[in-house]
DNA sequence: GTTTAATTTAAACATTTGTTTAATTTTGCA
DNA sequence: TGCAAAATTAAACAAATGTTTAAATTAAAC
């Protein structure tokens, strides 16, 4: 599956579209205008609207596949490799919030569920990665609390979407003044909240 | 705003019905015919789809404002108050996904977000019984890391509506057989994983 | 029992939807 | 240059959308 510049130019501009409006709220007259092209484009190069939402998931999904092994392979503590591990989690679902927005709430709605076997297969070779530091730190005598693995990437991701979806709110309460005060404090202050209460939750019995 | 029996009919189905394929993406005849009656009787009860989505919004959350301030009045330690909060907070929002997560889906799709104001307020409200939890434990010497409270609703919803969502996902990596299992796991488990790890965030330092 | 109001219905409404058609323009190549 | 393929266009298409209408039925009030 390789796209041209033409199909490209299009699948960014349906991937903000959706994300911000969502699938059945974007109609392909909506795409057309703000992508500069006649609306039988979009059947013509993708077939339908709903194979371009599928070749959206497939062009993006392909660019963002994590590179948790690197994090595995490095030669620092298991504790360190969980901050580490959310740090890179997080910098690359920020960097591709409109797909994960859309995953999220497209994939979800039960109409199409269709590319759910693949998804799945990514988290849970991404789960594997987690899991294998997790019982490192065990070996090691770092982590002292049996817990589910599985819970982890929902407190990173569900977190994380929770925080930037709920942006407005956010610097309301937090007193931030623009994009880039938000955007700072997601890669500084979230992040490190993220980090030290996963952190918290391997070490600490309470 | 008082609703009669017939129009709590059409709100319950709505309800569920856009929590399931979206707003948009679900139409007046879709839920006209789940509720065995007339299209034009949505616009005759509630005025407009708009209105109806309105009427859901104002119905069920007057039914649902959390009663933290009942937790924060006990007589018990902060960090079994954060445990209650946490656990009641998790019930509340389980006994009404479908409200959730129309409200995260729709809400947040910048089209609507003429009910922010209101949400806004009902969050600010229960964020600040979690600061009065949060300062007791301060003042008390027992939490020692100084944090942004602000971030603890989003570990708390985020987590759970990211498990929740992935409920099919979720029931084949642990292993769950059935909604009974889910539900136990939910309840239990998936609380304490997060009971334990807001409080890692505010007892310890790594 | 008659009358008035409230409810319910089927049909029609004007738009908007995704998609297709057929003609036109542009491009790539011999 | 000439020509075939690809790209682009405006228009039309049927189906689905939210809403309204006007008639029919039911309920309530007197």
């Amino acid at each position: 599956m390789d796209f041209n510049d033409k199909q490209i130019e299009i699948i960014d501009i349906a991937e903000q579209l959706f994300a911000l409006q969502g699938y059945d709220g974007t109609s392909v007259r909506d795409i057309a205008s703000k992508a500069n092209i006649n609306v039988a484009m979009i059947s013509y190069y993708f077939g339908s609207k709903e194979k371009l939402l599928e070749a959206i998931l497939i062009y993006k999904m392909s660019g963002t596949k994590l590179e948790l092994k690197s994090v595995l392979d490095k030669n620092i503590s298991p504790l360190q490799k969980i901050d580490e591990l959310i740090a890179y989690y997080i910098k690359k679902i920020y960097s591709n919030v409109a797909l994960y927005q859309i995953m999220h709430t497209e994939i979800m709605h039960k109409k199409r569920e269709a590319h759910m076997p693949e998804i799945s297969k990514i988290k849970k070779q991404n789960l594997a990665y987690i899991q294998a530091i997790v019982d490192e730190g065990f070996l090691q005598g770092v982590f002292k609390n049996k817990i589910d693995t599985a819970v982890i990437p929902s407190m990173i991701i569900g977190t994380f979407m929770y925080f930037v979806n709920n942006k407005h709110h956010m610097m309301d309460i937090l007193q931030l003044q623009n994009d880039t005060a938000f955007n700072h404090y997601v890669e500084n202050q979230l992040v490190q909240h993220i980090q030290q209460s996963v952190k918290g939750l391997l070490l600490y019995t309470t």
